[in-house]
DNA sequence: ATTAATGCAAAATCTTTGCACTTTC
DNA sequence: GAAAGTGCAAAGATTTTGCATTAAT
């Protein structure tokens, strides 16, 4: 796909440094964080919701509490670490690419991914009203299968 | 702003046609549709949330249970009369504008407004993934309060 | 008359919060 | 040891659902 900003954190053969970067966005490192932080950012661009994450980390033998989970997606998104998408009415979807990119939404299996860094262009040319200025763009291009075809096929290939 | 798809439903001067827009998508015209379609379809694009609706309705004297707003909502939705929209995790906001457009959303009001349809571009240049075809494409422009600025003129002017 | 819609209250979800306990610095 | 984070359970908030009643064709 793309160089995403989510390679900041990690870099291929290198042992995940989660304490750094807690400390660099001036967060306490506890033993749940970091498990949270190296399944988050251990391995490219994730999107994930919060029960999601902590069912991993239960996997993965570093469990957090669902609060938790909550209290530290929460807080990773504050300071920029994470970026939360509000795409289906229910759950927030949490997604470690920071940066201003679009999503594809399938709609049969609610699986969520990134769309290449040609659609920034989405944001050129739009003003902000007066007073205020552009936080984020969220762009999301709905799909749906194709009349009858078999849509788990894409599901696999293109990841969750 | 824009011709709408909204102004399908309503010419200015003429009574609004509840029973006659009910009927064609084949719907049973019952006191509270007719009601809430006055409501959403009677003056102009709407963007409402389920107890907006139902407070609105409730002030008309045209009543409805929240219950009932929420199956009519989501029923319009089903027949492409109204479209759900997921800008901020909790609340769905239905758009009664169902063309593909973009939108501006106010962080610090939770105010969510049309932006003009020079952003239909937006979706040209998208292929969907093999299997799949586009089913819409929301573009959340998401807006927050320039330095120190009184924000809530925009709102006034901007509507909700 | 038949069939469908409404309303209520209860349930289902997802998320946040209060507070005692534990961990980190 | 002081300050902050965690976990549990309870509370909040939004949306859906089961079922008896009411309304529409």
């Amino acid at each position: 796909m793309y160089e995403s900003k989510g390679t900041e954190f990690h870099h291929a053969g290198e042992p995940f440094k989660g304490r750094a970067l807690l400390e660099r966005y001036g967060l306490r490192a506890t033993r749940q964080r970091l498990g949270l932080a190296k399944l988050l950012f251990g391995k490219g661009d994730r999107h994930l919701t919060a029960d999601a994450l902590a069912s991993e980390a239960q996997a993965a033998r570093m469990p957090a509490s669902l609060a938790t989970v909550y209290n530290v997606l929460n807080l990773f998104a504050q300071v920029g670490l994470v970026r939360g998408l509000a795409i289906e009415g229910g759950k927030t979807v949490f997604d470690t690419n920071t940066s201003n990119h679009s999503h594809f939404f399938f709609e049969d299996s609610g699986a969520v991914c990134d769309i290449g860094p040609d659609c920034a262009r989405f944001a050129e040319g739009i003003e902000a009203p007066e007073g205020y200025e552009i936080s984020k763009v969220d762009v999301v291009v709905r799909l749906r299968p194709k009349n009858g075809g078999p849509a788990v096929v894409a599901r696999h290939r293109l990841g969750v």
